[in-house]
DNA sequence: CAGTGGTCTAGACCACTCT
DNA sequence: GAGTGGTCTAGACCACTGT
């Protein structure tokens, strides 16, 4: 029964009769609709909510969600040229929002995703820079960028302000330059801590995107962790075409 | 107070006190540790299966699921040079496992998502080679080229065989070279079909990666969307650095 | 105040699978 | 047969918000 409910309205969402911000049956509303009690009522709500669909916004009711992140934006003539690396694109126009960020420093035991790819002995120590980006105060984008203690130790890098050269500039003066960087994007529900810095709604996925950057001799001497809400992001890359099938498997 | 018990089972597996495979307590074993009617317990453990963390495996109970997708995989010396195009990969070795996919063809209306992209008119329609690629049995990858069908039409696009040359090599022979691509990669939780197409677990998000191929005239000639389960694949970008602060902000 | 969703209880029946 | 999770019912109290 909560699937038949939940495929009901989920058609009316998916097919545009349910736009989004227009307003779902209330529970109340669900359980005489379909003679049911009120726990298969929410089950049904809930497990649109889940899927990303709908949220509930209390004292009013549950809404169809905002999924402009799977619509098309076309590209801009200007952006033909090959990209050298992925770009992640806020979806709404920044032109008219105000952004700001917060950062903090801090010198911690990273997590061992960390830890391993900056190739940290067991123990030791790293300095993070945590910064959350926002749009109007809604956050949009953590960032956070580790280092070895021993390189940042006394440079402009444990300072939490804003580093107007980059702080890749900061490594590049100190002998650190970068000349290779991997990035791994993984997709997966957030933790309750990310839920809350990023002020996630249920049935949010994130993509993390890491960046590892080594230098010459091969050291990793940075590691970006950026965590892209799912529903506020699309990462997109643009590029002309050198093997003519490499489109084919992904 | 489910959100209590949610976080002493979480804390357990994040921190590996409790390893993937390893069994949670069961509904009732819940009930009597924390004194809880059985809604509670169930909603304390359904928060971990949505967040990905666990999967109910009747009739056995809860057990940890594998998160390897998160896990660093180190780059080989050979995957050096910078790539061209993201790369996906899978995560466990292919070596032993046996690869298989099914390929069906036909000719259908394309969602607006994909119609948008190929610039079809209104009821226009298109032919899409869906494919599902799986590793022992076990779907990894959906893979689903759309073409205009009045390009398609009577090539070897419309056989639902493999094309060894790949399709990108028939549309050069009949005068569609593509020259440039556009990558699009967003994150979201799976339709219910798209559950079933690729045997998600609940709390399993999607990559969904669109490659839109264009002529030299600009005409989009091809849409491709895959469909990346996000337990079971990391996207690996490895390259060189060209300008040394662009993964300062992604 | 009325109405919303969030949480919790206490029961019930079911399908399934392993022993 | 015993035990598992999946579903559903019928009730209760709560915090919060808008009128």
């Amino acid at each position: 029964m909560k699937e038949q409910i939940a495929d009901e309205l989920r058609t009316a969402i998916l097919d545009g009769t349910a736009p989004a911000g227009s307003q779902m049956p209330t529970e109340p509303e669900v359980m005489s609709r379909y003679g049911v009690a009120r726990g298969t009522a929410r089950d049904a709500l809930g497990l649109l909510v889940n899927e990303g669909l709908i949220v509930a916004r209390r004292p009013h009711g549950y809404f169809v969600r905002d999924r402009r992140a799977m619509d098309y934006r076309p590209q801009t003539d200007s952006s033909v040229l090959p990209a050298t690396s992925p770009r992640d694109t806020f979806l709404t126009e920044q032109a008219d929002r105000k952004p700001t960020q917060t950062i903090d420093v801090a010198i911690v035991q990273p997590a061992p995703t960390i830890a391993r790819r900056l190739q940290l002995k067991d123990g030791e120590a790293a300095v993070v820079r945590r910064r959350i980006r926002s749009l109007d105060g809604e956050p949009y984008l953590t960032n956070d960028s580790y280092y070895p203690l021993d390189i940042a130790q006394g440079t402009a890098i444990m300072s939490p302000e804003d580093i107007a050269q980059g702080a890749n500039r900061v490594l590049v003066d100190i002998g650190f330059a970068q000349v290779r960087a991997v990035d791994e994007i993984t997709v997966r529900m957030p933790t309750p801590a990310e839920v809350n810095r990023l002020d996630l709604a249920p049935g949010t996925p994130i993509a993390c995107h890491m960046v590892t950057g080594y230098t010459a001799e091969g050291r990793p001497v940075r590691v970006v962790e950026n965590l892209l809400p799912g529903d506020r992001h699309v990462i997109i890359y643009d590029r002309t075409m050198i093997d003519e099938s490499e489109c084919e498997q992904p």
